[in-house]
DNA sequence: TCCCAGGGGCCGA
DNA sequence: TCGGCCCATGGG
């Protein structure tokens, strides 16, 4: 019978560590919760020149970000797609963030808290409470649904919240695990389970159900 | 040239 | 509730 834990464990045999986003200090802690946002729908290489731009410009914290025009900050997040939306977006969850202490609140009314949010979907949130919190709520994508209905573990038609379920039931509740987890994923998704699948070389293919 | 990327809001049925 | 459409740049 194959586990959640047994994919992640041979993941991790074949990546290894993803590093993705150690969170050190508040200021990091802005810059995760803002990639979260420009990363919605976009590759991650674009957002990494957006947040280089917002670095240099100073913009790096929830003050400064209510205080630029949003068409200006749409400009200067162009290269990450989306620019008038999201610049938006980010307005608001920086005004949200000063009228509110997320990190004094529990997991779950954190999560209703930024669900509430307008530009803040399930995985945006889980994201942020995961990644820019360090608590334990499991990050679903797209990536996620394709991967795990392909080895047979879950329907492909699953909703967001049936699918984070199966795993926060089926895994121990550990922060380092879902965070390593869900990069180890989207890893996997890039490099063999891609929407056409290279299944040939997958090092899963022996447990998969889905050999094309 | 076409496809896709670490989604989400809105609207009509 | 759910499907369809819109938002948009950049890299392979």
């Amino acid at each position: 019978m194959l586990t959640p834990k047994h994919v992640f464990d041979r993941l991790f045999e074949n990546f290894g560590n993803q590093h993705w986003w150690p969170v050190s200090s508040e200021n990091e802690q802005f810059e995760i919760i803002i990639g979260a946002i420009l990363t919605q729908n976009t590759s991650w290489k674009n957002v990494e020149k957006v947040l280089e731009t917002l670095k240099k410009e100073g913009l790096i914290h929830p003050e400064k970000m209510i205080e630029i025009q949003t068409k200006k900050l749409a400009e200067l997040i162009r290269p990450s797609g989306y620019y008038n939306q999201k610049a938006e977006r980010l307005k608001i969850v920086s005004q949200f963030l000063l009228e509110n202490d997320l990190a004094a609140m529990g997991v779950e009314w954190m999560r209703k808290k930024l669900l509430e949010i307008k530009g803040v979907g399930p995985e945006t949130a889980d994201s942020i409470i995961l990644y820019a919190f360090n608590k334990p709520s499991f990050v679903v994508d797209l990536y996620t649904k394709r991967i795990f209905s392909r080895l047979g573990l879950i329907n492909n038609n699953s909703s967001y919240n049936e699918v984070k379920q199966f795993f926060e039931t089926n895994l121990e509740k550990d922060v380092e695990l879902f965070q390593e987890f869900h990069a180890l994923i989207v890893e996997h998704a890039k490099s063999f389970c891609k929407k056409k699948p290279d299944c040939e070389n997958c090092f899963l293919r022996k447990n998969c159900k889905k050999l094309i």
